[in-house]
RNA sequence: GGAGAGAUGGCUGAGUGGCUGAAAGCGCGCCCCUGCUAAGGGCGUAUAGGCUAAAACCUAUCGAGGGUUCGAAUCCCUCUCUCUCCGCCA
């Protein structure tokens, strides 16, 4: 959520930012330009019900003076019957109208950092550099590999829950299990994080602290009857562990790993990789969490995103950093660096890791403070990334991995967690 | 699922209709005293919004929502959550 006062204050300056995602942001029934005017609205109401509140409760303050002395205030108390009434006619009015803006803001998106590159579409994302050396060849997909070994079974999958879903057999469940095991092991041993293990479950109020709803209710699975959700990332459980807390400045940066499983609908990409496991409904992750001071984010972004390349480093797959542009970050982040991992059978990269820094925009959605050194609260800045999907590096070792005689090599630091030199 | 108890500021915890945004304590900040340490004293210290150059000031907030009243932390209703007991259960 933007700054209230800012909106006011600074408003061309975060209406130019916010052009940048695209003209369409600023239209005549676009958020931005309706809040301004419920804005209006919703202060000269409300000043009109607090001039008239200070009234009642000055001359209710007098009645009282006057009862206690024994005094008659029959006078001002018929005369406040009728304040009374127009102050919870007025109530109504003034809080509809701050509700409305409220839900306005709410569907803001995060205006983006000034280092987030221009451009409208993924087209103008930028490159900026390739890590490791893609194998020459092409391989199967994954699908096939996978369950010419037995270890992939969509077809299960598909009878228990429907399509992109994924059922792993044998040495393929292990693999998915040791991966887990292998990243979160590493950001608690050598990076420093503090591991946490949370609901895969999450209410509204939640989901609206790291900005899912109200506007992307279409992409979570709701629970029937009740106001729950499964979780589309742990990014929602973990940064709302501190929803309506002030910390203290010197507990930041708080830093969490955790695993989830993670839930989408995937409702707007029907067609879009039909098979295999790159774009399932249910997949696992291991999530990097910051809070931390606003002024150092874009910094600790960076070492968030050494974090998550640290996995892919380790399990010897080639990727490319790419740092999206202004059109393509997602509705709560000023800033994404997402990593891409070779795929082999499809000659391209694909997101195997989103870094972003969301700056206050989450912080101030749910609550989450510090006190600054002026013992003023400010809202924390949050950041997160993967670190990694565990799905689609489980895709990767397979293709990367593969030989012609059909057997996959697994990279040396898994090999202990696999008891095997390959899969 | 049934019965009971509870929810107050960063924390503990008073407070059953009128200067109570809220006693007291802890914590924290500044100052004083004490030549170390310990102890002591004074003052300050909620959040959000409005209006301000900034204050002053005004408004709201005692789990949430609604009601009674001139006036509600305090009375009534509904809901949520926590705890205890019973039931069920991995």
């Amino acid at each position: 959520m933007i700054d209230r006062r800012e909106f006011r204050i600074a408003h061309e300056t975060m209406a130019a930012a916010l052009a940048r995602r695209g003209p369409a942001w600023l239209n005549n029934d676009s958020p931005w330009v309706q809040a301004g005017l419920l804005d209006q609205r919703q202060r000269a109401l409300k000043s009109e019900l607090e001039a008239l509140q200070a009234e009642r409760n000055q001359v209710s303050r007098l009645i009282g003076q006057k009862k206690a002395a024994g005094e008659d205030a029959t006078a001002e108390m018929a005369r406040m019957k009728e304040v009374a009434a127009r102050v919870r006619a007025l109530d109504t009015e003034a809080r509809e109208a701050e509700e409305a803006f409220s839900r306005a803001l709410l569907e803001i998106p995060n205006p983006p950092d000034e280092s987030t590159p221009d451009g409208v579409d993924e087209s103008a994302n930028v490159e900026r550099c390739r890590r490791g050396i893609p194998r020459p060849d092409v391989t199967p997909p994954h699908w096939e590999i996978g369950e010419q070994m037995g270890i992939l079974d969509f077809e299960s999958a598909a009878r228990l829950a429907g399509s992109r879903f994924s059922v792993l057999r044998g040495r393929g469940a292990r693999l998915e299990r040791a991966l887990m095991q292998f990243m979160l092991n590493m950001h608690v041993d050598q990076h420093g994080y503090e591991e946490v293990w949370v609901p895969a479950i999450a209410n509204s109020k939640t989901l609206t602290g790291t900005g899912q709803l109200p506007k992307f209710a279409d992409d979570l699975y709701r629970l029937e009857g009740e106001d729950a959700y499964l979780i589309p990332t742990a990014e929602v459980p973990i940064t709302n562990l501190y929803q309506d807390q002030i910390l203290d400045a010197s507990q930041l940066p708080i830093r969490h790993c955790g695993y989830t499983p993670c839930f989408r609908r995937e409702a707007g990409s029907a067609g879009r990789d039909t098979r295999g496991m790159i774009r399932q409904h249910q997949f696992d992750k291991v999530e990097l969490v910051w809070l931390t001071r606003p002024e150092q984010a874009l910094a600790q972004l960076e070492q968030l995103l050494q974090h998550a390349e640290a996995v892919l480093q380790a399990l010897e797959l080639p990727y490319r950093v790419v740092d999206l542009c202004a059109g393509d970050i997602g509705f709560s982040a000023c800033r994404t660096i997402d990593l891409e991992v070779w795929l082999p059978s499809q000659q391209c990269y694909r997101e195997i890791s989103s870094c972003s820094s969301f700056a206050q925009f989450q912080g101030r959605r749910a609550g989450i403070r510090y006190r600054a050194e002026d013992g003023k609260p400010r809202p924390v800045a949050t950041l997160n990334g993967s670190g990694l999907a565990i799905g689609r590096t489980l895709v990767a070792l397979l293709e990367n991995g593969w030989q012609e005689d059909g057997r996959v090599r697994l990279p040396a630091a898994l090999q202990p967690l696999m008891n095997s030199e390959f899969l």
